[in-house]
DNA sequence: TAGATTGTTAATCGATTAACAATC
DNA sequence: TAGATTGTTAATCGATTAACAATC
């Protein structure tokens, strides 16, 4: 299949959930406007995201939301699964792994790092903490692909080098900072200070 | 000025941070090729953010940060600044309050929630923890414009309910719960799971 | 059937990029 | 001047929405 626009992937992943929440429910078809509906979408684009990724409900009476929810586990989830590391364990970095374990799911924690002597050693939900240094080496042995990037700002462009090194395939970058790591590396920034400063600005604006 | 478009005001959020790390370091003036290489841009994105804000050089020698910083502060800011709860002191509630404060800005944490007896009452980098029953009080008593919601998701809806009750202009929505407020409230929403699901879709495929 | 739903093409909207004249 | 930089228009790209024929 070809590669998926960006804001369809992202809807995906939204889909899967709602549908999921809708099996355990006990529903088991889905009309298009429904779904937009809990996602706060129009139907056409639902139909249209569905479209792309070549699903079709054959008689018109919703989608079969089983069959739906398996398509979308075929086209987001690796099938031996996803291995991650946080690395920066600071307030973020913990919030986030206590956040994403235990979530039944194919992407796995399976490794955190920081530099404090303090934090190295310790356990996160269960999930080891080690050192920095032992990044590479951690990296090779778990198999780890992504990164979630949760260190200070002054130490951001650093451990993404690090990261590059080791041979991570993609970087969460939660830190203000912007990454100049080149193309072979995926990295999706997230920034919580733009975005709290938008929300301030269309509240004034709009 | 009209009502700016959305990455705009994304990046004049990047460009403000940026520029006052070269202000710092003593530089004055900055050419849009060299901004744009900062953030990941290119030079004519920057000059066409610039161009929307109004802002021009006059001479052909790069852009007076200082003047630019300062007419970037006049759109983002709110003169008087803007006050903002974290509601749900859980450990995201709690890394962003930590992560908010002490930065001297305009967008001031002035209270956070909770609903658990024992986290109410407590202090959060300084900042006092009420009683989630105790919104609407202190929303209009510390005028608070906006709020970000760190809740779990089974009360998500229901705060947001509360906080369209109390008054609140606008929410940075960090649950994986999609809220159906109506137009008067400008929301943002931000996905942890979506975004780590994205970054492992592009990794595997792109 | 009539009404609701679907899949898809065409049109529109928003954002980025190419192209280039004007300026220092 | 010649080269670098800027501001802006036109073209392109990506995403959403409108329109509608086909289906149950």
């Amino acid at each position: 299949m070809k590669v998926l626009p960006e804001k369809t992937v992202e809807r995906l992943s939204e889909y899967r959930r709602a549908l999921i929440k809708c099996l355990d429910s006990g529903q088991t078809h889905i009309y298009s406007h429904q779904l937009a509906k809990l996602l706060n979408l129009t139907a056409v684009q639902v139909r249209r995201d569905l479209m792309f990724i070549g699903y079709s409900s054959l008689q018109r009476k919703g989608y079969d939301i089983k069959a739906l929810v398996d398509l979308i586990v075929s086209i987001l989830d690796a099938k031996e699964g996803l291995n991650i590391a946080v690395v920066g364990m600071g307030n973020l970095g913990t919030a986030i792994t206590s956040y994403f374990t235990g979530k039944r799911s194919r992407l796995n924690i399976v490794a955190v790092f920081d530099i404090d002597q303090k934090t190295i050693g310790k356990a996160f939900n269960g999930i080891a903490c080690y050192n920095i240094s032992e990044l590479k080496k951690m990296v090779q042995e778990k198999n780890i692909k992504i990164a979630i990037l949760t260190v200070p700002p002054n130490v951001a462009t650093q451990t993404a080098n690090d990261l590059k090194e080791a041979g991570i395939a993609g970087i969460l970058n939660f830190t203000t900072v912007p990454l100049h790591i080149g193309e072979q590396i995926y990295v999706e920034d997230y920034d919580m200070v733009t975005s709290i400063e938008k929300v301030a600005y269309f509240v004034k604006n709009k």
